[in-house]
DNA sequence: TGCAGCATGTAATTTGTTACATGATTAA
DNA sequence: TTAATCATGTAACAAATTACATGCTGCA
């Protein structure tokens, strides 16, 4: 499933503009399917192409013109499909645990720094999401209800971990100590043991 | 943060072939970091080209050759600068949310299939973990620690979340409708709703 | 006989990100 | 006057996935 087929479901519940859909990635999708302008305004130009939306161009008084899409009886079937038809996965990739996985080569301070700021980065998720979570307009059907809901337990969860965990990072530092120098003592290369 | 400095970094604590290092990727990263050889390969040549890393040929016995890479003073010193220079970030796509977003146009055996199998994708993440985090040669320092803590204490929180939650989806629905067909009926569906 | 493990890599393709390009209106 | 909102899109680039390509050993 790709932002293509996410396009299509969004215009399966109301028609909109490349600028509309962009709004909705921002909200909620964000959290879990970002997309920018350089992915939806091509996806939308396929999906007209192969007939599974309508265009019609709207001329505004003072504004651009927009161009609003409507989902055809076919791009309904084929959302359907598709949704029936792909197993869906759960990627990840994380720079954050990435770089935590090497905390001890981070200073002290820069490793406080990194934890600080993933937490207040899923403290402000889980509000926004709750606000999301109140306004009928953002979440309208209990699939989007659910979603909100996943979201904000899942990063309450890991906001959680961090708080109660760092003590495991910082336990065997003194605050910034100056070292002189890198001893790099390296492992020695014979075993193969590996992971 | 790309794989390039991801494989940097683990031979930051030891030296490693491409194939050892795809077997690191294959066990904790895969949670939170997945690479494939066709990642790993070129930019264990790059890190060469730039001298962040020396290469030893090492002929074995009925097998093939390896080629163990190790991490070179500069090497090291470059890791170090990118760990202190990036802001890490946290990317998610979720085609299996995306999905539940759209729910209801699912059909009900499909919705709790999907759900189902990602319970237990979850759940079978959690015993993994657990056990990386048991075996020392595994988690060696105290970020890999972390790190495993925070991929099993998120993945609970997933698990659960759906679990308790799935009704919500489920609720205003009928559940697998009595089928006249020649097949036998299994339970009839009585506690959807009941979370 | 067939498969899994060991071990290396390349090339084509897919996909998405970022930057670029335009331009009017409205509110601070 | 500055920034934000509205509104469209393209093009260059970066990155990773997938398939391809090879070949020996040991086990069931």
């Amino acid at each position: 499933m790709d932002v293509k087929t996410v396009c299509l479901g969004l215009l399966s519940i109301q028609p909109a503009s490349g600028y509309d859909l962009k709004k909705q990635f921002e909200s909620l999708f964000r959290h879990f399917f970002p997309a920018g302008y350089g992915s939806i305004y091509p996806a939308l130009a396929d999906l007209a192409a192969d007939g599974l939306v309508d265009c019609e161009r709207i001329r505004q008084a003072g504004k651009p013109d927009r161009k609003l899409y409507r989902i055809t009886p076919a791009g309904r079937s084929a959302f359907r499909n598709s949704l029936a038809g792909i197993e869906p996965r759960h990627r990840l990739r994380s720079e954050f645990l990435a770089m935590i996985y090497f905390a001890d080569q981070l200073e002290a301070d820069r490793l406080r720094e990194v934890l600080d700021r993933r937490i207040e980065e899923l403290r402000a998720a889980v509000a926004e999401i709750d606000e999301l979570e109140k306004d009928p307009l953002a979440t309208p059907t209990s699939g989007a209800r659910f979603v909100a809901g996943f979201g904000a337990a899942v990063a309450q969860a890991a906001a959680d971990y961090i708080e109660q965990n760092r003590g495991l990072l910082l336990a065997h530092r003194q605050g910034r100590r100056p070292r002189r120098s890198t001893a790099p003592e390296e492992l020695q290369a014979g075993g193969e043991q590996g992971l």
